[in-house]
DNA sequence: CTAAATGCCTACTTACAAGATAGGGAATGA
DNA sequence: TCATTCCCTATCTTGTAAGTAGGCATTTAG
């Protein structure tokens, strides 16, 4: 299971992106809109603007946008912003690579061998799909800048 | 990443499901291998005892047996023993639904779409992928009895 | 100019689970 | 009969999720 704050986020992402452009969503709203706690929202948001994806102004009539186009923000990419590594050992991760501490043989790992095809599927999916495609529809498949391609 | 409960029973199984015929695999053993905690290991062994996947043995020349074949036991099925359900969301779980709290409309949910297809992909594996097939390379995509494509 | 609205930042709390550790009971076979 | 092995339950420690809280900083409408 994903955790609420990654959940709150990608509510919080598909919110923005998907108001006319220039105009600012404010965290309020969203947390009135999803019933999202409003400080642990602001949290997040905050997160996500280090992060580099959500712009922000303040004072009245303020608020976030996106400051990357919708399309180049891939869930992958934001699902590691707020769980960590998406691979399900850290030896499979490219990003944060690990040993496994109890591993004898990596080359020769059934584990990592069996899990590496799931991850392979998965990541797949999620490094390719992105918030503007979300909210659009667009047909699975279609290719992203190789700069949103990264892996965890 | 997955939890170490879950991937010392992997290790085991494999290390049990490896032996020759009718031989059983002390936990001792197991553990010194693979420099597992012994009392937790235990732990594990005994839940996979209970359910259903392994058979004991005990006093001297003890151990621990396959009770089903290994070819009958998917990553999957052993993931969720350990894990619980393996998706990403409450509402995408099969064995154990529930909706999301801060969920406004399930049919339209963008975030409930994309992990679903995420979830598919990894679940295409982990639920097709045997014990069995670990070991002897099995090339993916052999199909498996229907009891064991269940969910999570 | 100022006050309300908004974002920004840090500290703290609470609940739960992972990952063991510990101790002993129960069966088995040499 | 006793060493060996599995079986069962309780406890501990540490870390993290999820949220709460309080106040500062900036902007702009009035």
């Amino acid at each position: 299971m994903i955790s609420n704050k990654a959940k709150y986020a990608f509510r919080a992402l598909l919110a923005i992106a998907a108001a006319p452009v220039g105009e600012a969503i404010t965290s309020a709203e969203i947390a009135r809109r999803y019933t999202i706690p409003h400080k642990f929202l602001e949290q997040i948001l905050l997160d996500l603007k280090k992060a580099g994806i959500l712009d922000s102004r303040r004072g009245k009539s303020g608020g976030y946008v996106m400051l990357r186009p919708a399309d180049t923000v891939s869930f992958g990419e934001v699902l590691r912003i707020f769980e960590g590594p998406l691979a399900p050992l850290p030896c499979l991760s490219r990003q944060s690579y690990r040993r496994c501490e109890d591993c004898v043989s990596e080359a020769n790992c059934e584990i990592r061998r069996e899990f590496g095809r799931s991850y392979d599927a998965s990541r797949q999916v999620l490094d390719a799909r992105t918030i503007g495609d979300a909210l659009t529809n667009t047909p699975f498949g279609t290719p992203l800048p190789l700069d949103d391609r990264r892996a965890g």
